[in-house]
DNA sequence: CACCCTCGAGTTCA
DNA sequence: CTCGAGGGTG
């Protein structure tokens, strides 16, 4: 039988093998012909591993002409001069963690015997892979990679970029050598070069790699002086850095400069006068290429161009040639790829979900992925126009990604790969949570809530899961698995809160009964015990076995002739001590933050400080008009229409009287009354302050608490009306978005004299500074 | 009528 | 942190 079982085996991987090299080549054909790939390179590199996988288990499987013999890419069938290059370009193995990236080095360090090995390392720029041939210094031909043999001919387009030299600077170059590098588009200029695609009404980039191939690809045939201008536009903002020298001249070079390792290579080539990365190191032990892949990993976003991974190479140049190449690639390097950013998964479901607000917003429920280093299953669609638009179909396999690296993203559906089986998402017409048919608030909302916002169990765990938020009352333990504890009818008990009217009501026995049916993180559906009843946690009691109080102090034989056995008893656990303490403690908090609490539509802590400082109680507010709401700054007609519309629900000012008859007041001590002015001053009256990133010596809140405590404007959002933008470690997208605006930036211990003593103390104007100010320092404010 | 801003939602990690 | 949606303001 273990004849049959092996001849199985072979022809199954047989079957593998060839479907493997067929989807192979298929991608490579979309990937090289079209610059767009219908799977993202994580999943092509898969198939390789796969198919190199199986040769190694059957080498009857290797064949001249499979994938993992040639180089990706097949002649262009473009419209470019092919060109042939002088030294085979070759691509590079991949190494996918610090395991494999040891394993290189201990297989690279054994073949080197005695030499000790220095290991160089560099970001690998996605970009474009070009060769550059020049003769005698002179640039003869630059030319894209091709299949590695033959590539296209793009010396026009390369030399339009303006910072590639025609002819080398120095003197003593040899009669021909090939040099390697990478163009691409930086990714700062990324944004705006779509934006003007999109205003000229051409085709948008899907990345930047994509971006710097379609620029390179252009053709001036047939083109307008207008598009002409546009095109050498764009290939001027192209970059390129070399990284290599294919044909080698070593005797030529050498004679002239000697030369033992890639490093002085890099030198050398910027004595050419050709752009070389700043971002290379060497060194001695793979543990410190460790520290420098991960150093990157982390700050993948802080470089001009994108990164997909860190290029190792042994240093020592007479061990390149000992270690040598297989057909493909070069045994002295290898790609360490970092986990890709965009993934294929498949798409289970497509579920909707109850906000607290009602609105009804369909997420995607995907295979786990990881994508961007961390696990995602679920993903956001907003709402059904979105699903239409992306073109998702349950079943789907699409393309994940993660927004700003934080927040998971459907890109789309991978056409090529649907089967059939796939069906269109219907929305429901019924509330998922409480049956309720959804409807549009609005003449023309896309957006679907369900109308019963009273008792929609979904809407108030929401709700009360919303009071306890930070932006709220921020009450610990009030989060989202007590909210769920609080509202939901646990077995047998009925939920302690049917709205959140009784929140300041509950006691500890109120408490204590209070059984949650435990859920699979995976599937959402409850867990079971062994004998098939849910599992139930009790997260707000602890049960002990102990002595009652008439044995304190007795022995355990004094104890045995009294007949005292151990009794249950309940205590309350730790969580439900601090929930009751919380609850009375936030009955001090500000009166704006009650506000927020109530969850009145449109607001939100902004519109709710303006309310509350306006008319300093929550009656003042009730009473007034729709004009008198409407005259404070921030709020307009429909957020006055949207306040007085939910005092006029019964079960709403239900809400009021309980919490105000719990001990809630509902009003700022001492305020003057309704319209007193705001009391103005303040070193920053009039100045908007964005803070972004960690801001040593304050918290994300204490930092906006200074900024309005100084009677400045804490705006969430840079635009050009930002006066200032204090920016610590971890800033993102707004201290690029200040940079771009040319607005004036600040750190930690400049915000703080901002907050204490004013712009002034900052010795510049108010607002941007002036591009070119060699005018004396005359402040107009 | 453009902007610019806020709201609300989903998600993950330290 | 980012997006869409929709409100507010100049």
């Amino acid at each position: 039988m273990a004849e049959t079982g092996t001849t199985q085996r072979f022809d199954d991987a047989k079957r593998e093998a060839d479907d493997l090299t067929a989807r192979i080549l298929a991608l490579r054909d979309a990937y090289y012909g079209t610059d767009a790939s219908p799977v993202s390179d994580g999943d092509y590199d898969a198939l390789v591993l796969r198919l190199a996988d199986l040769e190694q288990d059957f080498p009857e499987l290797r064949s001249q002409d499979s994938p993992t013999q040639t180089v990706g890419g097949r002649a262009e069938t473009t419209l470019f001069d092919p060109v042939v290059h002088a030294e085979r370009m070759l691509s590079l193995d991949n190494v996918f963690s610090e395991e494999e990236l040891e394993a290189w080095a201990v297989k690279v360090e054994r073949d080197a015997g005695s030499a000790s090995v220095r290991y160089l390392t560099e970001l690998k720029i996605d970009g474009l892979a070009i060769n550059l041939r020049y003769e005698r210094g002179l640039l003869v031909t630059a030319a894209t990679r091709g299949d590695g043999v033959v590539g296209e001919d793009v010396t026009q387009n390369v030399l339009a970029m303006g910072s590639i030299p025609e002819r080398l600077s120095g003197t003593g170059h040899p009669e021909l050598v090939e040099v390697r590098g990478e163009i691409f588009f930086p990714v700062a200029l990324f944004d705006e070069l779509n934006a003007r695609q999109a205003a000229a009404g051409e085709r948008l980039f899907a990345n930047p790699r994509n971006a710097a191939s379609g620029s390179m690809r252009q053709k001036t045939e047939g083109k307008s002086a207008e598009k002409l201008i546009l095109m050498q536009d764009r290939l001027s903002r192209l970059r390129m850095l070399v990284h290599g020298i294919g044909a080698w001249p070593v005797r030529e070079i050498e004679s002239a400069t000697p030369i033992t390792a890639q490093s002085e290579v890099y030198g050398l080539l910027a004595t050419w006068g050709l752009p070389i990365s700043t971002h290379f190191e060497v060194y001695d032990d793979i543990d410190d290429v460790a520290g420098y892949i991960r150093r990157y990993g982390a700050a993948r976003g802080g470089v001009e161009h994108q990164i997909d991974g860190i290029v190792v190479k042994v240093d020592n140049l007479d061990l390149h040639l000992e270690l040598g190449a297989t057909s493909r690639a070069p045994r002295w390097a290898t790609a360490f790829k970092y986990p890709p950013e965009e993934v294929n998964t498949r798409l289970l479901d497509i579920v909707v979900s109850i906000g607290r607000t009602g609105r009804a917003t369909p997420f995607a429920v995907m295979e786990k992925a990881l994508v961007a280093g961390s696990e995602v299953r679920q993903a956001t669609l907003h709402n059904q126009d979105v699903v239409k638009a992306k073109g998702v179909l349950i079943g789907d396999t699409v393309v994940l990604r993660k927004a700003g690296d934080v927040i998971p993203e459907v890109l789309g559906p991978v056409v090529e790969l649907r089967d059939g089986t796939e069906r269109a998402f219907v929305m429901p017409t019924d509330c998922p949570a409480c049956g309720t048919p959804l409807r549009a608030m609005k003449e023309g909302d896309i957006d679907l809530r369900c109308p019963n916002a009273r008792s929609c169990p979904a809407q108030v765990r929401g709700r009360v899961e919303h009071i306890g938020s930070r932006g709220a009352l921020d009450i610990e333990v009030l989060g989202e698995v007590a909210a769920a504890a609080l509202t939901q009818p646990s077995t047998p008990a009925n939920p302690p809160l049917v709205t959140e009217a009784g929140l300041f009501e509950l006691t500890i026995d109120d408490l204590l009964p209070i059984e949650v049916v435990v859920r699979d993180s995976e599937t959402g559906l409850p867990k079971e015990e062994d004998d098939g009843s849910d599992k139930l946690r009790t997260p707000f009691r602890r049960v002990a076995s102990e002595y009652p109080k008439e044995a304190e102090g007795l022995t355990a034989g004094e104890r045995r002739a009294a007949g005292i056995s151990k009794v249950r008893v309940v205590y309350p656990s730790a969580a439900a001590v601090k929930l009751i303490a919380e609850l009375e403690r936030a009955k001090t908090k500000d009166l704006w933050r009650f506000l927020v609490a109530l969850s009145i539509r449109h607001v939100g802590p902004v519109a709710a400080r303006a309310l509350s400082a306006y008319f300093g109680s929550l009656a003042a507010i009730r009473a007034a008009t729709r004009d008198e709401l409407a005259a404070v700054d921030g709020v307009g007609g429909i957020i006055a229409d949207s306040l007085i519309d939910w005092f006029a629900a019964d079960w709403h000012v239900e809400i009021i009287d309980r919490w105000s008859a719990a001990g809630v007041p509902f009003a700022t001590p001492g305020h003057p009354g309704p319209g007193a002015a705001m009391s103005a001053g303040g070193v920053l009256e009039g100045v908007t302050v964005v803070a972004t990133g960690s801001l040593e010596g304050f918290s994300r809140e204490g930092a906006l608490e200074a900024i309005m405590a100084a009677g400045g404007k804490a705006a969430s959002s840079v635009s050009k009306k930002t006066d200032f933008v204090a920016a610590g470690p971890g800033a993102g997208s707004k201290l690029t978005k200040a940079e771009a605006l040319g607005l004036r930036i600040i750190d930690a211990a400049q915000f703080a004299v901002l907050v204490t003593e004013g712009p002034a103390a900052l010795g510049d104007a108010v607002g941007p500074a002036a591009p070119s100010d060699d005018k004396p320092a005359d402040s107009t404010v």
